[in-house]
RNA sequence: CGGGGAGUAGCUCAGCUUGGUAGAGCACUGCGUUCGGGACGCAGGGGGCGCAGGUUCAACUCCUGUCUCCCCGACCA
């Protein structure tokens, strides 16, 4: 490919609505533009980079036997509401109404579609297991869509499900998915982590997601020092503390006029927010309400409390439900006294001497003890997340510390949620009608690509892993005034693209450092510099942009020798 | 949805406080010099200031409405 001929419209400055490294550089590079909010174009060398992700899922799926299909994007109610999204998925779901008046969504995952093919088309145990994924760009109306490709609204997705006759089947299927996920993306170059994750909306109980491991990552996730175990903070189990704390003193309130944060009451009472009980009001689907309890300088996990409690969905009261359970405004909730259920972290178990909200406005109570104070209606559960430090439950030995993460990957095991609401069933060996075992899997292949540079840049761009860069090579002609130079750029040119070594000519005439700064910032892996200097001692300077480092090769034989580096 | 910020040339921004009919750098066009890390000179082209109203002799500047984009949002009990 010519540079003159490429549309690559590179920028010098940073584009003013770009935060993170990945959306800028991908705009910068001439890769992606914004169209509107999470919403991009992409241009042919983001495009290209897209696709080379796609092709290594393709490969190492279609390897272990999955079908590739494609499935509408605009999708029809009725499915929705059969399986009950319709109602329950929320304004994520871009809804629309064609002339005739009848409902669709944008696709924003594809359950309903593929168990509707599944149901009309698979009838027998003999037909299974099936494994059937597409690529396909999805759509979903985010609140808040951001940091580029990282999190648009419409963004290119795999998603692949499967099928199977018995829950031992699927899981069989769920370690394939797991192992050729791995081996995806380190066929992507990426360093990453396979993490135990919630199970979240989608529902189902056994789930991992692959994080590409970045320091602007969203997630937080925490791996044990000592065993495999890694999970998502959100869910990482924490070991129950072996000793209670606190010294035990005399229960009194305090005047605490407008503190209601309990950074200001630590500051204002001298005391460390450790020292604090942290009580929270959430309330659930049918309107009840609950109180969770963790200590000061935790944080709560929300997916913990959701199935300490078996609640479906939980939020975070209002004020006015605040004042109402607990008579007092927001700022001053404590468990002394508080009726109803009361979950309760296990690092409070045995406090002594805490300091919490008095249940009165402008009041809190010093000197509370576990036991003796609040407790009778408490249910003690492993509700918050975990950070670095905190022991792992799994091995009982180790300790966590805590990484970034971009999810880029996720695998389910989904049972028969889909197959049951949607009448999806097989006959078994018996004649049996069953409703089929599934599975569901995704990668986020808009967001790997930005994933990718989060995780490799520097201050000049891009350093894109091979696997994944728009080209392989770029071959910078220090002039194109000069014959010799132009000839043999030219002619390596077609001799690389002969060889299938995906080659950028920078024909443009331009001067050498607009051409090596572009180079920089578009990142490819080898940049093959020709110039009359070296040409006049047969040389070719090859440089790698992930080190710098530089080789200078022959001209004689310069293609097999790129070629070699290339791969 | 709540809070904050911003919409002026392709890009990054200045100009609005104190209304008088729009500017810089980069990019772009032509010519010349230059040519191994974002060159230089000369000469050019391009926007009527997100949109819609209003006030005024006069609005990018003031007022009202609206749209779009960006940032933050349990952390508090």
């Amino acid at each position: 490919m010519r540079f003159t001929s490429l549309l690559a419209p590179t920028l010098k400055d940073d584009p003013a609505d770009a935060e993170t490294v990945s959306h800028k550089l991908l705009v910068r590079a001439g890769m992606i533009r914004q169209v509107a909010r999470g919403i991009y174009d992409f241009l042919p060398l983001g495009l290209r980079a897209l696709r080379r992700v796609e092709a290594i899922v393709r490969c190492e799926l279609d390897a272990v036997g999955c079908q590739e299909i494609l499935m509408p994007m605009v999708c029809p109610a009725e499915l929705w509401q059969e399986s009950g999204r319709w109602t329950h998925y929320g304004k994520e779901l871009l809804r629309l109404r064609d002339r005739q008046d009848r409902d669709f969504c944008l696709g924003p995952t594809h359950e309903e579609l593929v168990t509707d093919i599944a149901r009309r088309d698979l009838r027998s145990y003999r037909e299974l297991p099936r494994n059937l994924y597409q690529i396909q760009t999805k759509f979903r109306d985010e609140i808040r869509p951001r940091f580029g490709l990282m999190l648009g609204r419409e963004f290119v997705m795999k998603d692949g499900y499967s099928f199977h006759i018995d829950r031992a089947d699927a899981e069989r299927e769920y370690r394939l998915m797991f192992d050729t996920y791995s081996r995806i993306f380190e066929r992507c170059g990426l360093r990453f982590r396979a993490v135990e994750a919630d199970t979240g909306a989608i529902g189902g109980s056994l789930s991992h997601e692959f994080q590409v491991l970045a320091e602007s990552g969203e997630d937080a996730i925490a791996a044990c020092t000592r065993c495999s175990y890694a999970a998502n903070a959100e869910k990482a189990e924490v070991r129950a503390p072996s000793a209670s704390t606190g010294t035990s003193r005399a229960r009194e309130s305090v005047h605490t006029p407008d503190q209601g944060r309990i950074e200001d009451v630590a500051r204002f009472l001298g005391l460390p927010e450790s020292a604090f009980i942290k009580t929270l009001i959430f309330v659930r689907e049918d309107g009840s309400t609950l109180a969770a309890l963790v200590r000061g300088d935790h944080q709560l996990a929300e997916a913990k409390l959701r199935s300490a409690s078996g609640a479906s969905t939980l939020a975070l009261a209002d004020a006015a439900t605040v004042e109402r359970v607990t008579g007092a405004p927001v700022g001053f909730a404590g468990p002394v006294g508080l009726a109803g259920p009361v979950f309760v972290d296990r690092a409070l178990h045995g406090i002594r001497g805490a300091t919490c909200g008095a249940n009165r406005a402008d009041t809190h109570l010093v000197g509370v003890e576990h036991g003796r104070d609040f407790g009778d209606n408490a249910i003690f559960a492993d509700l918050r997340q975990a950070i670095s430090g905190d022991g792992c439950a799994r091995c009982g030995e180790g300790h966590y510390a805590l990484h970034r993460g971009i999810e880029v990957g996720q695998v389910f095991y989904l049972g028969t949620k889909y197959s049951s609401s949607m009448g999806a069933t097989v006959l078994d060996a018996a004649g049996e009608a069953r409703p089929l075992e599934m599975g569901c899997y995704g990668i986020g292949i808009s967001r790997t690509v930005a994933a990718a540079i989060e995780q490799s840049h520097d201050d000049d761009g891009i350093i894109w892993p091979r696997a994944l860069a728009p080209f392989a090579v770029e071959i910078v002609p220090v002039s194109m005034r000069d014959e010799a130079v132009i000839t043999t750029a030219e002619a390596l040119h077609r001799e690389l693209n002969a060889a299938r070594v995906d080659t950028l000519l920078d024909d443009r005439d331009e001067r050498p450092g607009v051409k090596f700064k572009d180079a920089d910032l578009i990142g490819l892996p080898l940049r093959a510099t020709i110039g009359a200097k070296g040409l006049a001692r047969g040389i070719i300077e090859v440089r790698r942009r992930d080190d710098g480092s530089v080789e200078e090769i022959p001209v004689e034989g310069a293609v097999a020798r790129l070629r070699e580096l290339a791969t």
